[in-house]
DNA sequence: TGACATAATGAAAACGACTTTCAACTTCAG
DNA sequence: CTGAAGTTGAAAGTCGTTTTCATTATGTCA
């Protein structure tokens, strides 16, 4: 099992193949260019770690030259998605849909502190592997799965013991 | 790996001790015993299998004895879960949140066909032992975890190769 | 290059799953 | 039995997300 670095976004070249991986889909699909979906898929592959479509949008707002609205980011990252540049993951998803950035990515899955909201990134082939086991022998084609554990993190359970419930830093994401 | 028998209901022994159970965090709260609330426990205790909330109010309303209001059963479910009765599931959950009942019934997850909507609970004693050893590695102590697989079942895909589409029986459920 | 068909966009309304508010109703300890 | 406090249904509110619609942008074909 490896820990894997939290998503640090894409650099300029990784985001050109992005957006031309983009590109291809938008033609597949018989669909038209456009700046605003380029300008929305530059923010989430550029995102470092996890992100929610309110952080998107605040983070658009906030550029003074461009600004997609909420209904059209909305919309383009389910396209993101089924270009396969981004994922909908389930962390700290107690209100609203969380992604990160899976293009030119190893594939993960969560653990997550539910006391400070640290998030563990990692890869653990064995599961992986017994998961495919699992899936042939009921006759499944696998496609997916949804992998993501819970739990306290040391310094939390530390915290919890010395002080009876302050946590040792930030607090949950949501 | 074993293939679990999909919640069956729980029958009236059972029910009496979960409801005992249920009394008793009732009583460690501070709050007091009520008949809706164990007209509604008693619903989703011997529902088959996986349940929405909607499910539940419309088997209420069946009733025409008992009818419970949606905003007590959204009051009620969560204090069904503190107690250990029942607990929240993915499965097919694009919209609304399902249970199932966890009381007196084996730790499984869940593997999903996204075609037909076929659930195969399974038990995976070897992948759970990863995912210990995998938080005790990062220092976290478990609380939980959501596993679920997605894929295609055998008689989806062949019904995919033959027909181009069409679905060998019952649809996704949502 | 100009014109047309069609996709994309923003704004606002709609939607749907919950949650909250509040007045009436239970429950239960004293 | 009585009062304090929890519970309920009904309705209104919240919030993430989707849809509608008028306007704007894109790309193709003369």
């Amino acid at each position: 099992m490896r820990r894997l670095p939290t998503s640090p976004g894409l650099d300029e070249r990784g985001l050109q193949r992005a957006l031309e991986r983009l590109r291809e889909v938008v033609r597949a699909r018989g669909l038209k260019n456009s700046s605003v979906r380029e300008i929305i898929a530059r923010a989430a592959l550029t995102y470092e770690g996890h992100f929610s479509i309110d952080d998107l949008v605040r983070g658009l707002r906030g550029d003074a030259l461009v600004d997609a609205h909420p209904a059209t980011v909305y919309r383009v990252l389910p396209l993101l998605v089924e270009a396969g540049l981004i994922e909908a993951t389930l962390v700290s998803s107690k209100a609203g849909s969380r992604y990160e950035r899976c293009f030119e990515r190893e594939h993960h899955d969560h653990l997550v502190c539910t006391k400070c909201g640290t998030v563990v990134e990692f890869c653990f082939e064995a599961i992986e592997v017994l998961q495919r086991d699992l899936a042939e022998r009921f006759g499944f084609e696998l496609t997916g799965h949804v992998h993501e554990l819970f739990g306290t993190c040391r310094p939390c359970k530390q915290s919890d013991k010395a002080s009876g419930g302050a946590t040792h830093g930030r607090a949950p994401s949501r």
